[in-house]
DNA sequence: TTTTGACACTTGCATTATGCAAGTGCAAGA
DNA sequence: TCTTGCACTTGCATAATGCAAGTGTCAAAA
């Protein structure tokens, strides 16, 4: 991919990235264990089909996350964070302290068992 | 405002205010001691006039920052972080650490005076 | 074996956001 | 008075998003 840079600073860059509304609820998702499809969709947000899609294949694109096969669903893909996209969690952490610190009606488990 | 919330995640509402590729920037400026319109202006990433004065507006409406009559420029306004926007500041190093370890090209010391 | 249904997408299209250029209003300085 | 700089606003073209509907693949059910 040929994404021209914005700057060389690394707050743009990493906005480059993870800087829209979705990408990071996907990392979200992954990083508590979910890994089809199905399951980005069921998260309470409701993200649209097109988006995901979109999302997870830029995911892979940029080695944040990585298809391999579902051994629930055999002849399936599922995806998971690679070590790059696990090192999010601290961006994560930060983002979801500070919305739990400042935003009202905000609250950790949230993410129920979709079925 | 009436946003309507996606979720009561944390991660989901924190991304409603600060999930676009600007938001992040300014308070960056900002946290770096920017304050006027023309010093974001001159930020390397190249903001448009009319994406500025947008977010400007929702980082004061949100209570992230706040207008105060310039010192410098007697008879402007201002632009500074409040304590709730100042409360990004893990957001924003989390941030910069993921991009300086994870993004080759990217460097601290950027924000080299505009002129 | 045919059908059904779930899953993982893709496509089309309307709406919204973004990017760029140009224009406006105001105050200080020449 | 005329100009200059700053802080915006406005118009318009382009890109991203959201929603609904359609497609292809497989696997279990009939």
């Amino acid at each position: 991919m040929t994404t021209t840079k914005r700057s060389p600073c690394p707050v743009a860059c990493t906005l480059d990235i993870i800087g829209d509304k979705w990408t990071l609820l996907i990392v979200r998702d992954m990083h508590f264990g979910r890994s089809h499809f199905k399951e980005f969709m069921d998260s309470p947000e409701g993200i649209a089909t097109n988006i995901l899609s979109d999302r997870l294949a830029k995911l892979v694109q940029w080695g944040l996350a990585e298809k391999f096969p579902s051994e629930a669903s055999p002849g399936r893909d599922a995806y998971r964070l690679t070590s790059k996209g696990s090192s999010l969690g601290p961006v994560l952490k930060a983002i979801a302290d500070w919305g739990l610190a400042e935003i009202k009606g905000t609250s950790k488990r949230l993410l129920s068992k979709g079925k």
